[in-house]
DNA sequence: ATGGTAGAGCATCTA
């Protein structure tokens, strides 16, 4: 890209240690500015820094053991780093929130709880999460600076962004409340980046179920958001869903990949 | 129209 540009990342790697050999090739072909990632599935003191330092990054991470973790990996600096919510919130000891400011942008880093099923206990914890997040995110003041909200939100914003709206009916990541949720997140002055350059284009997923060949069906849905604040917004110069790194599955010979695929933007400094 | 996969870690649990 220009010199004039960053280029900003977030990718849901399903255990970092099973995909370093996918993230490094990754990396090095797509040359992200600031990379979030989501499902580290580690805890910090066994977080390998030095993968990341070898190729120029810095990084902040958030993880305490074989599930959830998040981590900032960052080439234009990365100050202020900021782990989970400030208070008391259900859910907090699951490290799924954090936030940095690289190169004059404010990143908040997430992994949204999946809910599971509608009628869980889970499902309630998801929503007063997203509840928490929205007061997190406003404390942020993404209505007047560079406020980049991103990550695995385990949402699904509209029917667009699913391959079928009847197979979920019933289902968490589509409902009403959920997506009231990230309604409510673009509402403090966010605009869905993907969503925004590609307003009525189906078929813009970011995740699709290991088995059953799901990947190569398009059977997939998009929660795999970037919201960027709208002086950032008008700035975008791209918008993509890399696929690329989503194939390969039950390989010998490719590194194997996460169920996620990278959403990747590109905006005027 | 989930459960055929994958990753945690060693029996299942989570997604």
């Amino acid at each position: 890209m220009s010199e004039g540009s960053v280029r900003l990342a977030t990718w849901n790697v399903n255990s970092l240690k099973a995909r370093l050999p996918l993230l490094e090739r990754w990396m090095v072909g797509t040359q992200p500015d600031v990379l979030c990632l989501q499902e580290t599935k580690l805890a910090d003191d066994a977080f390998p820094t030095g993968f990341f330092s070898d190729l120029g990054y810095e990084v902040a991470h958030h993880g305490n053991g074989p599930w959830n973790g998040v981590a900032i990996v960052s080439r234009v600096g990365l100050e202020e780093a900021d782990r989970g919510f400030a208070d008391d919130v259900a859910g907090e000891a699951e490290t799924r929130l954090v936030r940095a400011r690289c190169g004059g942008i404010t990143v908040v880093c997430v992994y949204v709880p999946n809910g599971r099923s509608v009628d869980s206990e889970h499902y309630q914890a998801k929503l007063a999460w997203l509840d928490a997040l929205h007061g997190y995110v406003a404390g942020t003041r993404p209505a007047g600076s560079d406020v980049v909200v991103c990550g695995d939100f385990n949402v699904a914003p509209s029917d667009l962004d699913v391959f079928d709206p009847a197979f979920f009916e019933g289902a968490t990541h589509v409902t009403p409340a959920e997506r009231e949720a990230v309604a409510r997140l673009l509402d403090l002055g966010l605009e869905d980046a993907l969503r925004m350059q590609y307003p009525e284009t189906g078929g813009l997923f970011s995740w699709w179920d290991y088995r059953a060949g799901n990947f190569h069906k398009g059977r997939g849905m998009r929660i795999d958001l970037i919201l960027a604040s709208r002086s950032l917004a008008e700035r975008i110069e791209w918008v993509l869903i890399d696929r690329n790194a989503r194939r390969g599955q039950g390989s010998k010979t490719e590194p194997q990949p996460s169920d996620h695929a990278p959403v990747v933007m590109g905006v005027r400094k």
